[in-house]
DNA sequence: TGTACATCAGTGAACGCGCGTTCACTGATGTAC
DNA sequence: TGTACATCAGTGAACGCGCGTTCACTGATGTAC
């Protein structure tokens, strides 16, 4: 494995960052050391420093990966399931994705870390945040004032956020308090968006 | 100071539990070490593991002195604040909350965290939470049906939780959408408040 | 197409460091009589 | 109230361990001629 062709290479580093996605969502970026990332994907911990520059590159990396996965799982492509404001909720908002952090939303999973680390990864929430926001405001009622939609789709991919961290903080002590939680955000979103 | 009354030892206690819950809250409960909380405390690291068994243990502790001093700040206690929902959520997203983490409410500021700890930090929150969200049931419009409050109360609190995590999250690098996402969050919040 | 050689992914030992926790020790504090 | 002694908060060295990162080395891969 010491010598590889590029093409073996570059499917060590997507091995890499696929890994490192998910163990960061599982368990924090915090919580996950090099040595495993590397252990998991296959490689050792210094090949891992010949394709990103350090820990913190590699979680900005994988944070991008990640939205990039999961965005295309959200917007349903390849799936039956409907484009709407109600379509999206289901699936955010669902136990399935509550009990499944490392397969989520990066966002979703990281919330409350991102603010403690450097201004790339704000960056990259950031952007994921408004394309997330910018789907649901495309499938709002038309009639709904511009800016008005826009205020909208900011404020239920924030609550949806909070949901998703909130319902699975209780999940281990109180599951059924995490599941009124995803239901009672679920019907409140709804609403809000019919607008007033 | 190793010779110290019992009086003085409560008081090593309080500000060990200060100091780590305003660290967990800044920094979070992977990013900051035993070493340094006992340091700032004034003590040894050795200082701490005679008030409490463990890092675990002391996280926990200082969870709930956490929440019963936001608690206090929130309710609005000696000060002229309105016990509304608006007054409320003026209080709990405004940037200034977003900017003090280490002063603000422990749920908001570790809500990813949370359910990566055990059972006893889940069930902390899980208390909090629902405590939460009694006081804004409580200051609902009595007109609204009672199940509808709760409903309203847990969605609430899931929601300003999201807001505040995202509003930090995207601090660093876009301080303009931090303030569109305090203020998206708190019209949505507060129309929803009203019922339907 | 063949040859000569720079590039480069990957290895694994080693770096210094901080982590959470334990422990022998100290002697003032607090208690029991 | 005085005395004898167990308790107990705090110290600081030490434990083993894993952290992120660096580095000398390897030799197949890829390139330049």
């Amino acid at each position: 494995m010491v010598y590889v062709k590029r093409e073996q290479a570059n499917e060590n580093r997507e091995a890499l960052l696929a890994t490192a996605s998910r163990l960061f969502r599982e368990r924090g970026i915090d919580g996950v050391g090099v040595a495993e990332i590397a252990r998991e994907a296959g490689l050792t911990h210094g090949a891992l420093y010949k394709h990103f520059r350090s820990k913190d590159d590699l979680a900005a990396e994988a944070f991008t990966q990640g939205l990039a996965l999961s965005r295309a799982a959200f917007r349903g492509e390849g799936s039956r399931r409907k484009r709407s404001v109600a379509g999206y909720l289901d699936y955010l908002l669902s136990s399935l994705n509550r009990d499944e952090p490392g397969a989520s939303c990066p966002m979703t999973a990281s919330a409350s870390e991102i603010g403690r680390h450097g201004r790339d990864l704000s960056a990259r929430f950031a952007q994921g945040f408004q394309e997330k926001a910018g789907a649901f405001e495309a499938v709002m009622d038309d009639a709904i004032a511009k800016a008005e939609r826009r205020r909208l789709g900011l404020a239920i991919v924030a609550a949806e956020i909070g949901a998703m961290a909130a319902a699975r903080a209780v999940a281990k002590s109180d599951p059924s308090l995490s599941d009124e939680i995803l239901k009672a955000v679920h019907a409140m979103l709804l609403q809000a968006s019919k607008g007033q």
